[in-house]
DNA sequence: GCCGTTTTCGGCCCGACTGTTTTCAGTCG
């Protein structure tokens, strides 16, 4: 029973009151907040249970005295009996209605009930029979939403990797600059904030012409329908898939907007409720005097950075607004100074022709120096699997004289002898411990065995944490996102065992991994684990950092916390205190 | 169902837009 699937039982049950109806709505908000809370924790709950029982569960922020026994169920029995007693009440079916478009609790609780629809057929069919025109607030409009929603919700998957949604909000961006109508374009949302996956893209602009500005938008060849369209909002479906919103503002309450549409939820509720408590209401239109009802006088709206004065906080970053514990840090002056692409001074995972790269340890050479690192360490395959070229015991005098011959080749970069090994099963690794100390770098990774058991794959991964030789631990959990998870491991032992064993642990920066991921780059953060920020980069055009210096960001990296944020001189010293460690 | 720098009870964010309807409910973010 991992995290997520916990959480996942908290949204359902969430959604299956809310389709009953005659729920306190604030009941269904806990759920939500807890699933949500839960999401972002970075310990096994099952964990946090066996060493601290329920009164460490209500120590979670959302998690009280009723959810804290539902977990404990749920952990100790795998089951939950309230799930069962709730899911009897609503036709399973009639929860995957709620995520079409148009379609809310509402409207699915009348059809359910009225016309007894349990799932998608029955929708369609009823609204294709036209009984439902007789009914009060059923039109031609509303039914043909309905169906097209249907439609929608068959061919797209929802949310995107966090690349492509920056690529296409960039597009738009783009082609808003070039049409001159407006003034400054800010992208919101989980975009602005980093986040894996994106929902819809949030744009925000101020302009002189906002009619000019909506129209210019909603006409966009990378538009397919237009959704909403009023005199400062639109929103449109686009060719992509995704949806995107479009706000004119005015230009004195930019920053409040801007702050309000950039959120999180979460956070934007407790910067609310700080406010409360200063005798200040804040919506998108600005800080005001007084309580919502009575609006008072207008104290700020022009910067974020003035919204945050008003409560008292420092300006916090984007990517660190998901009420993770940085409004507390923000009003104690503890907020991380996060690390940036050009802090990045080297790099400790590439590929060459030696094993499955394009291009020769030279030409990477050339261009990791081009990119302006100092050091870099060439981390060719040794894997069991037949088809990978790469480091054998036979062929390790080879590779090292190539290195060799590229130090001549190309001066004014340090180039390390490394290899990217496999991990087996058990954590023994492919390559013997002879031929590893011989290398510089030794990036260990998980390629195969992704289906075991949380103790085994813990177990492995401990193990090769202890193996001396080991100098990194490559993408830990092997994720490929929106293909494959990672293994299950309980990550707070790797954790605990890195910072023993004082093994770096690596955020793999190519977009289709981003791993480890940001809560668990925070926890490392506070547990005193060193991170290194590779490239895994396989050809002379894959230095490619901007996604992973946003993840990192998001886990509260700053660039003391990272190892290739060293320059050479001090870099060298720290991989000499490692091979001392070393029998 | 959670939570406490006015509270252990009484709050819990709120505005834009649509569709259908003459004043508003539902959805969405």
């Amino acid at each position: 029973m991992t995290n997520g699937d916990i959480a996942r039982i908290f949204e359902r049950i969430a959604l299956i009151l809310e389709l009953r109806g005659d729920e306190n709505p604030f009941r269904i908000r806990a759920y939500e907040r807890a699933a949500q809370n839960i999401e972002n924790l970075s310990m096994h709950l099952s964990d946090v249970y066996r060493d601290g029982g329920i009164k460490e569960l209500k120590k979670i922020p959302g998690i009280g005295v009723d959810l804290a026994l539902k977990i404990e169920e749920l952990v100790t029995t795998g089951k939950l009996a309230y799930m069962k007693e709730v899911e009897n009440k609503v036709p399973i079916g009639l929860l995957k209605l709620l995520e079409i478009e148009s379609l809310g609790p509402k409207k699915t609780k009348f059809l359910w009930q009225k016309y007894k629809v349990k799932d998608m057929d029955d929708l369609v069919a009823l609204m294709h029979s036209g009984k439902l025109l007789k009914e009060k607030g059923w039109g031609e409009k509303s039914i043909a939403n309905v169906l097209a929603g249907v439609e929608r919700h068959g061919r797209s998957s929802g949310r995107v990797l966090l690349p492509v949604a920056l690529e296409t909000a960039e597009e738009l961006v783009s082609a808003l600059q070039k049409s001159k109508l407006c003034d400054r374009i800010e992208i919101a949302g989980s975009l602005r904030r980093r986040r894996e996956t994106v929902g819809d893209i949030d744009i925000l602009v101020t302009s002189k012409k906002p009619e000019k500005v909506l129209d210019f938008f909603t006409t966009l060849p990378q538009i397919e329908n237009v959704i909403a369209r009023g005199p400062t909002k639109a929103s449109v479906h686009l060719l992509s898939g995704l949806q995107a919103d479009l706000r004119v503002l005015e230009p004195d309450v930019f920053g409040a907007a801007l702050h309000y549409f950039t959120g999180s939820k979460d956070h934007n509720v407790q910067i609310r409720k700080i406010g409360i408590s200063k005798g200040v209401t804040i919506s998108e239109y600005g800080v005001f005097k007084g309580t919502a009802k009575a609006k008072g006088k207008l104290v700020a709206a022009k910067t974020e950075e003035d919204v945050f004065r008003t409560v008292g906080l420092a300006y916090i970053p984007p990517e660190l607004r998901e009420d993770r514990g940085e409004i507390l840090a923000a009003a104690s002056g503890k907020l991380p100074n996060l690390i940036e692409e050009k802090d990045l001074k080297g790099d400790l995972h590439m590929h060459s022709t030696f094993s499955d790269g394009s291009a020769s340890i030279e030409a990477m050479a050339e261009a990791a120096k081009e990119r302006g690192h100092e050091y870099i360490a060439i981390t060719d395959h040794a894997s069991s699997m037949g088809m990978v070229k790469g480091l054998k015991t036979t062929n390790i005098k080879e590779f090292l004289k190539s290195i060799e011959r590229a130090r001549k080749k190309v001066p004014g970069i340090q180039i390390l002898a490394g290899t990217e090994v496999d991990i087996g099963p058990d954590g023994t690794l492919y390559l013997d411990d002879d031929i590893l100390s011989q290398l510089d770098i030794v990036v260990a990774s998980v390629h195969q065995y992704f289906k075991q058991s949380r103790e085994e794959a813990t177990k492995r991964l401990v193990k090769v944490l202890k193996n001396p030789y080991v100098t990194i631990l490559g993408h830990p959990t092997g994720r490929l996102l929106g293909k494959r998870d990672g293994i299950d491991v309980d990550m707070e032992v790797v954790l605990q065992t890195a910072l023993q064993t004082g093994t770096w642990i690596e955020l793999n920066a190519s977009p289709d991994r981003l791993d480890l991921s940001d809560v668990y780059l925070k926890r490392a953060k506070e547990l005193g684990v060193s991170i290194v920020i590779d490239s895994d980069s396989h050809s002379i055009r894959g230095f490619n950092y901007r996604f992973g210096i946003m993840t990192a960001r998001r886990g509260w990296i700053e660039k003391e916390d990272v190892i290739n944020a060293l320059p050479w001189k001090k870099f060298e010293k720290e991989l000499a205190k490692r091979k001392k460690a070393t029998p």
